[in-house]
DNA sequence: ACCTGAACACCGTTCAAGT
DNA sequence: ACCTGAACACCGTTCAAGT
């Protein structure tokens, strides 16, 4: 509905009408007719630019993740916590990529670590990286028990948990999938979150 | 296009036309028109006895793994829910090894569904084994959720969930690892069964 | 090169009408 | 109670035709 330029390329108004309908609501269907109509094109243009709608679904991710994570969203105490975790973890997994990139990282981390044989080297390099990850998670993870959200003690369980699930999201960003990984992926990053605040001593 | 006796029930007709299907095909789409024409129902009467789509597949699944996995180990019902899915889960783990070999068979997984474009032949192929998965975890959820253990609706994400945690796990399997797997493999198991099992409506 | 919109071959669900 | 089949409101993709 808003009024872009008639003179900027279709593409973008596509891809700026269906970040529009995900902003509003990601569970959205980002059907070729919806899309279409919102950008005000039609859906042969749409499939011009988009030869599928998987193709469209990616680029829509690949949009997103650029330009919507700005700083650490950790401290921004306006959003309740579980949706900041959930942001911080979207920043983690953001370098991961969509589509040829996110193969294309997966085959240098499978060269890298993977391939090899595990020398002290190859461990001492992979663990670096991963306990980089780890700290970043432990540390977000802290903030959020000063304010209480969730048990202090334990934490190690649950960083290893996140760092897993974030491994899963990442590999299956570089694998094909069935639909719009958006959608699974946020809710699979709120179910992961939830059960991590939600932590009760079982 | 068996020539069932015509004075089987129809439900049964239908119920034994889409397993024939499944059988045919892992990955039948089971539609609506598709399952009632090879039953020789009208699909009015095929959502007679089956309401939604959704019931249709429930029920499809439940026979299909009710034959194929007699002694399913979600079906002994001395140990609690959340033990037997764990058991369940590590089954399905269990395949990608450990060490060398876990490492080799995530190559041999590089090499098929991530390094090539992902034509349409390596998505079905992947999507195939995928779908297999997904069914067998459905299918233990369904039969947790019929004994009380957890909600009956929106398997679909958790599914999911458990999904990406078990990549996780398995890509894991084959990346250098601090320390033993086994313990942290087990505490990220149980942190995630019980997510799904603890589910509450948020 | 870019775009249109109709057409095609599908979906799942609903429902008045039959037996 | 069980079943029919047409109708509805959707899909994603293709393609001759326009500019």
């Amino acid at each position: 509905m808003t009024q872009d330029d008639r003179s900027t390329g279709s593409r973008e108004r596509i891809l700026a009408a269906a970040a529009a309908m995900v902003a509003e609501d990601v569970t959205a269907r980002l059907s070729v007719r919806a899309v279409a109509a919102r950008a005000g094109v039609s859906t042969g243009s749409l499939r011009f630019h988009f030869p599928t709608q998987r193709a469209l679904q990616e680029a829509v991710l690949a949009r997103i993740y650029e330009h919507v994570f700005p700083d650490d969203p950790i401290r921004d105490r306006s959003l309740p916590a579980r949706d900041r975790l959930v942001n911080c973890l979207r920043q983690v997994l953001a370098p991961a990529g969509v589509g040829k990139q996110a193969r294309e990282a997966w085959g240098k981390a499978y060269e890298m670590f993977i391939a090899p044989e595990p020398t002290e080297q190859v461990r001492a390099a992979y663990l670096a990286m991963e306990r980089e990850g780890w700290r970043r998670i432990e540390y977000w993870l802290t903030v959020l028990a000063d304010e209480g959200a969730l048990p202090r003690e334990d934490h190690a369980r649950r960083v290893r948990f996140l760092l897993t699930v974030l491994n899963g999201l990442s590999i299956e960003r570089a694998l094909p999938a069935e639909e719009s990984i958006l959608r699974s992926e946020t809710e699979t990053l709120y179910t992961a979150v939830d059960c991590v605040l939600n932590a009760r001593t079982a």
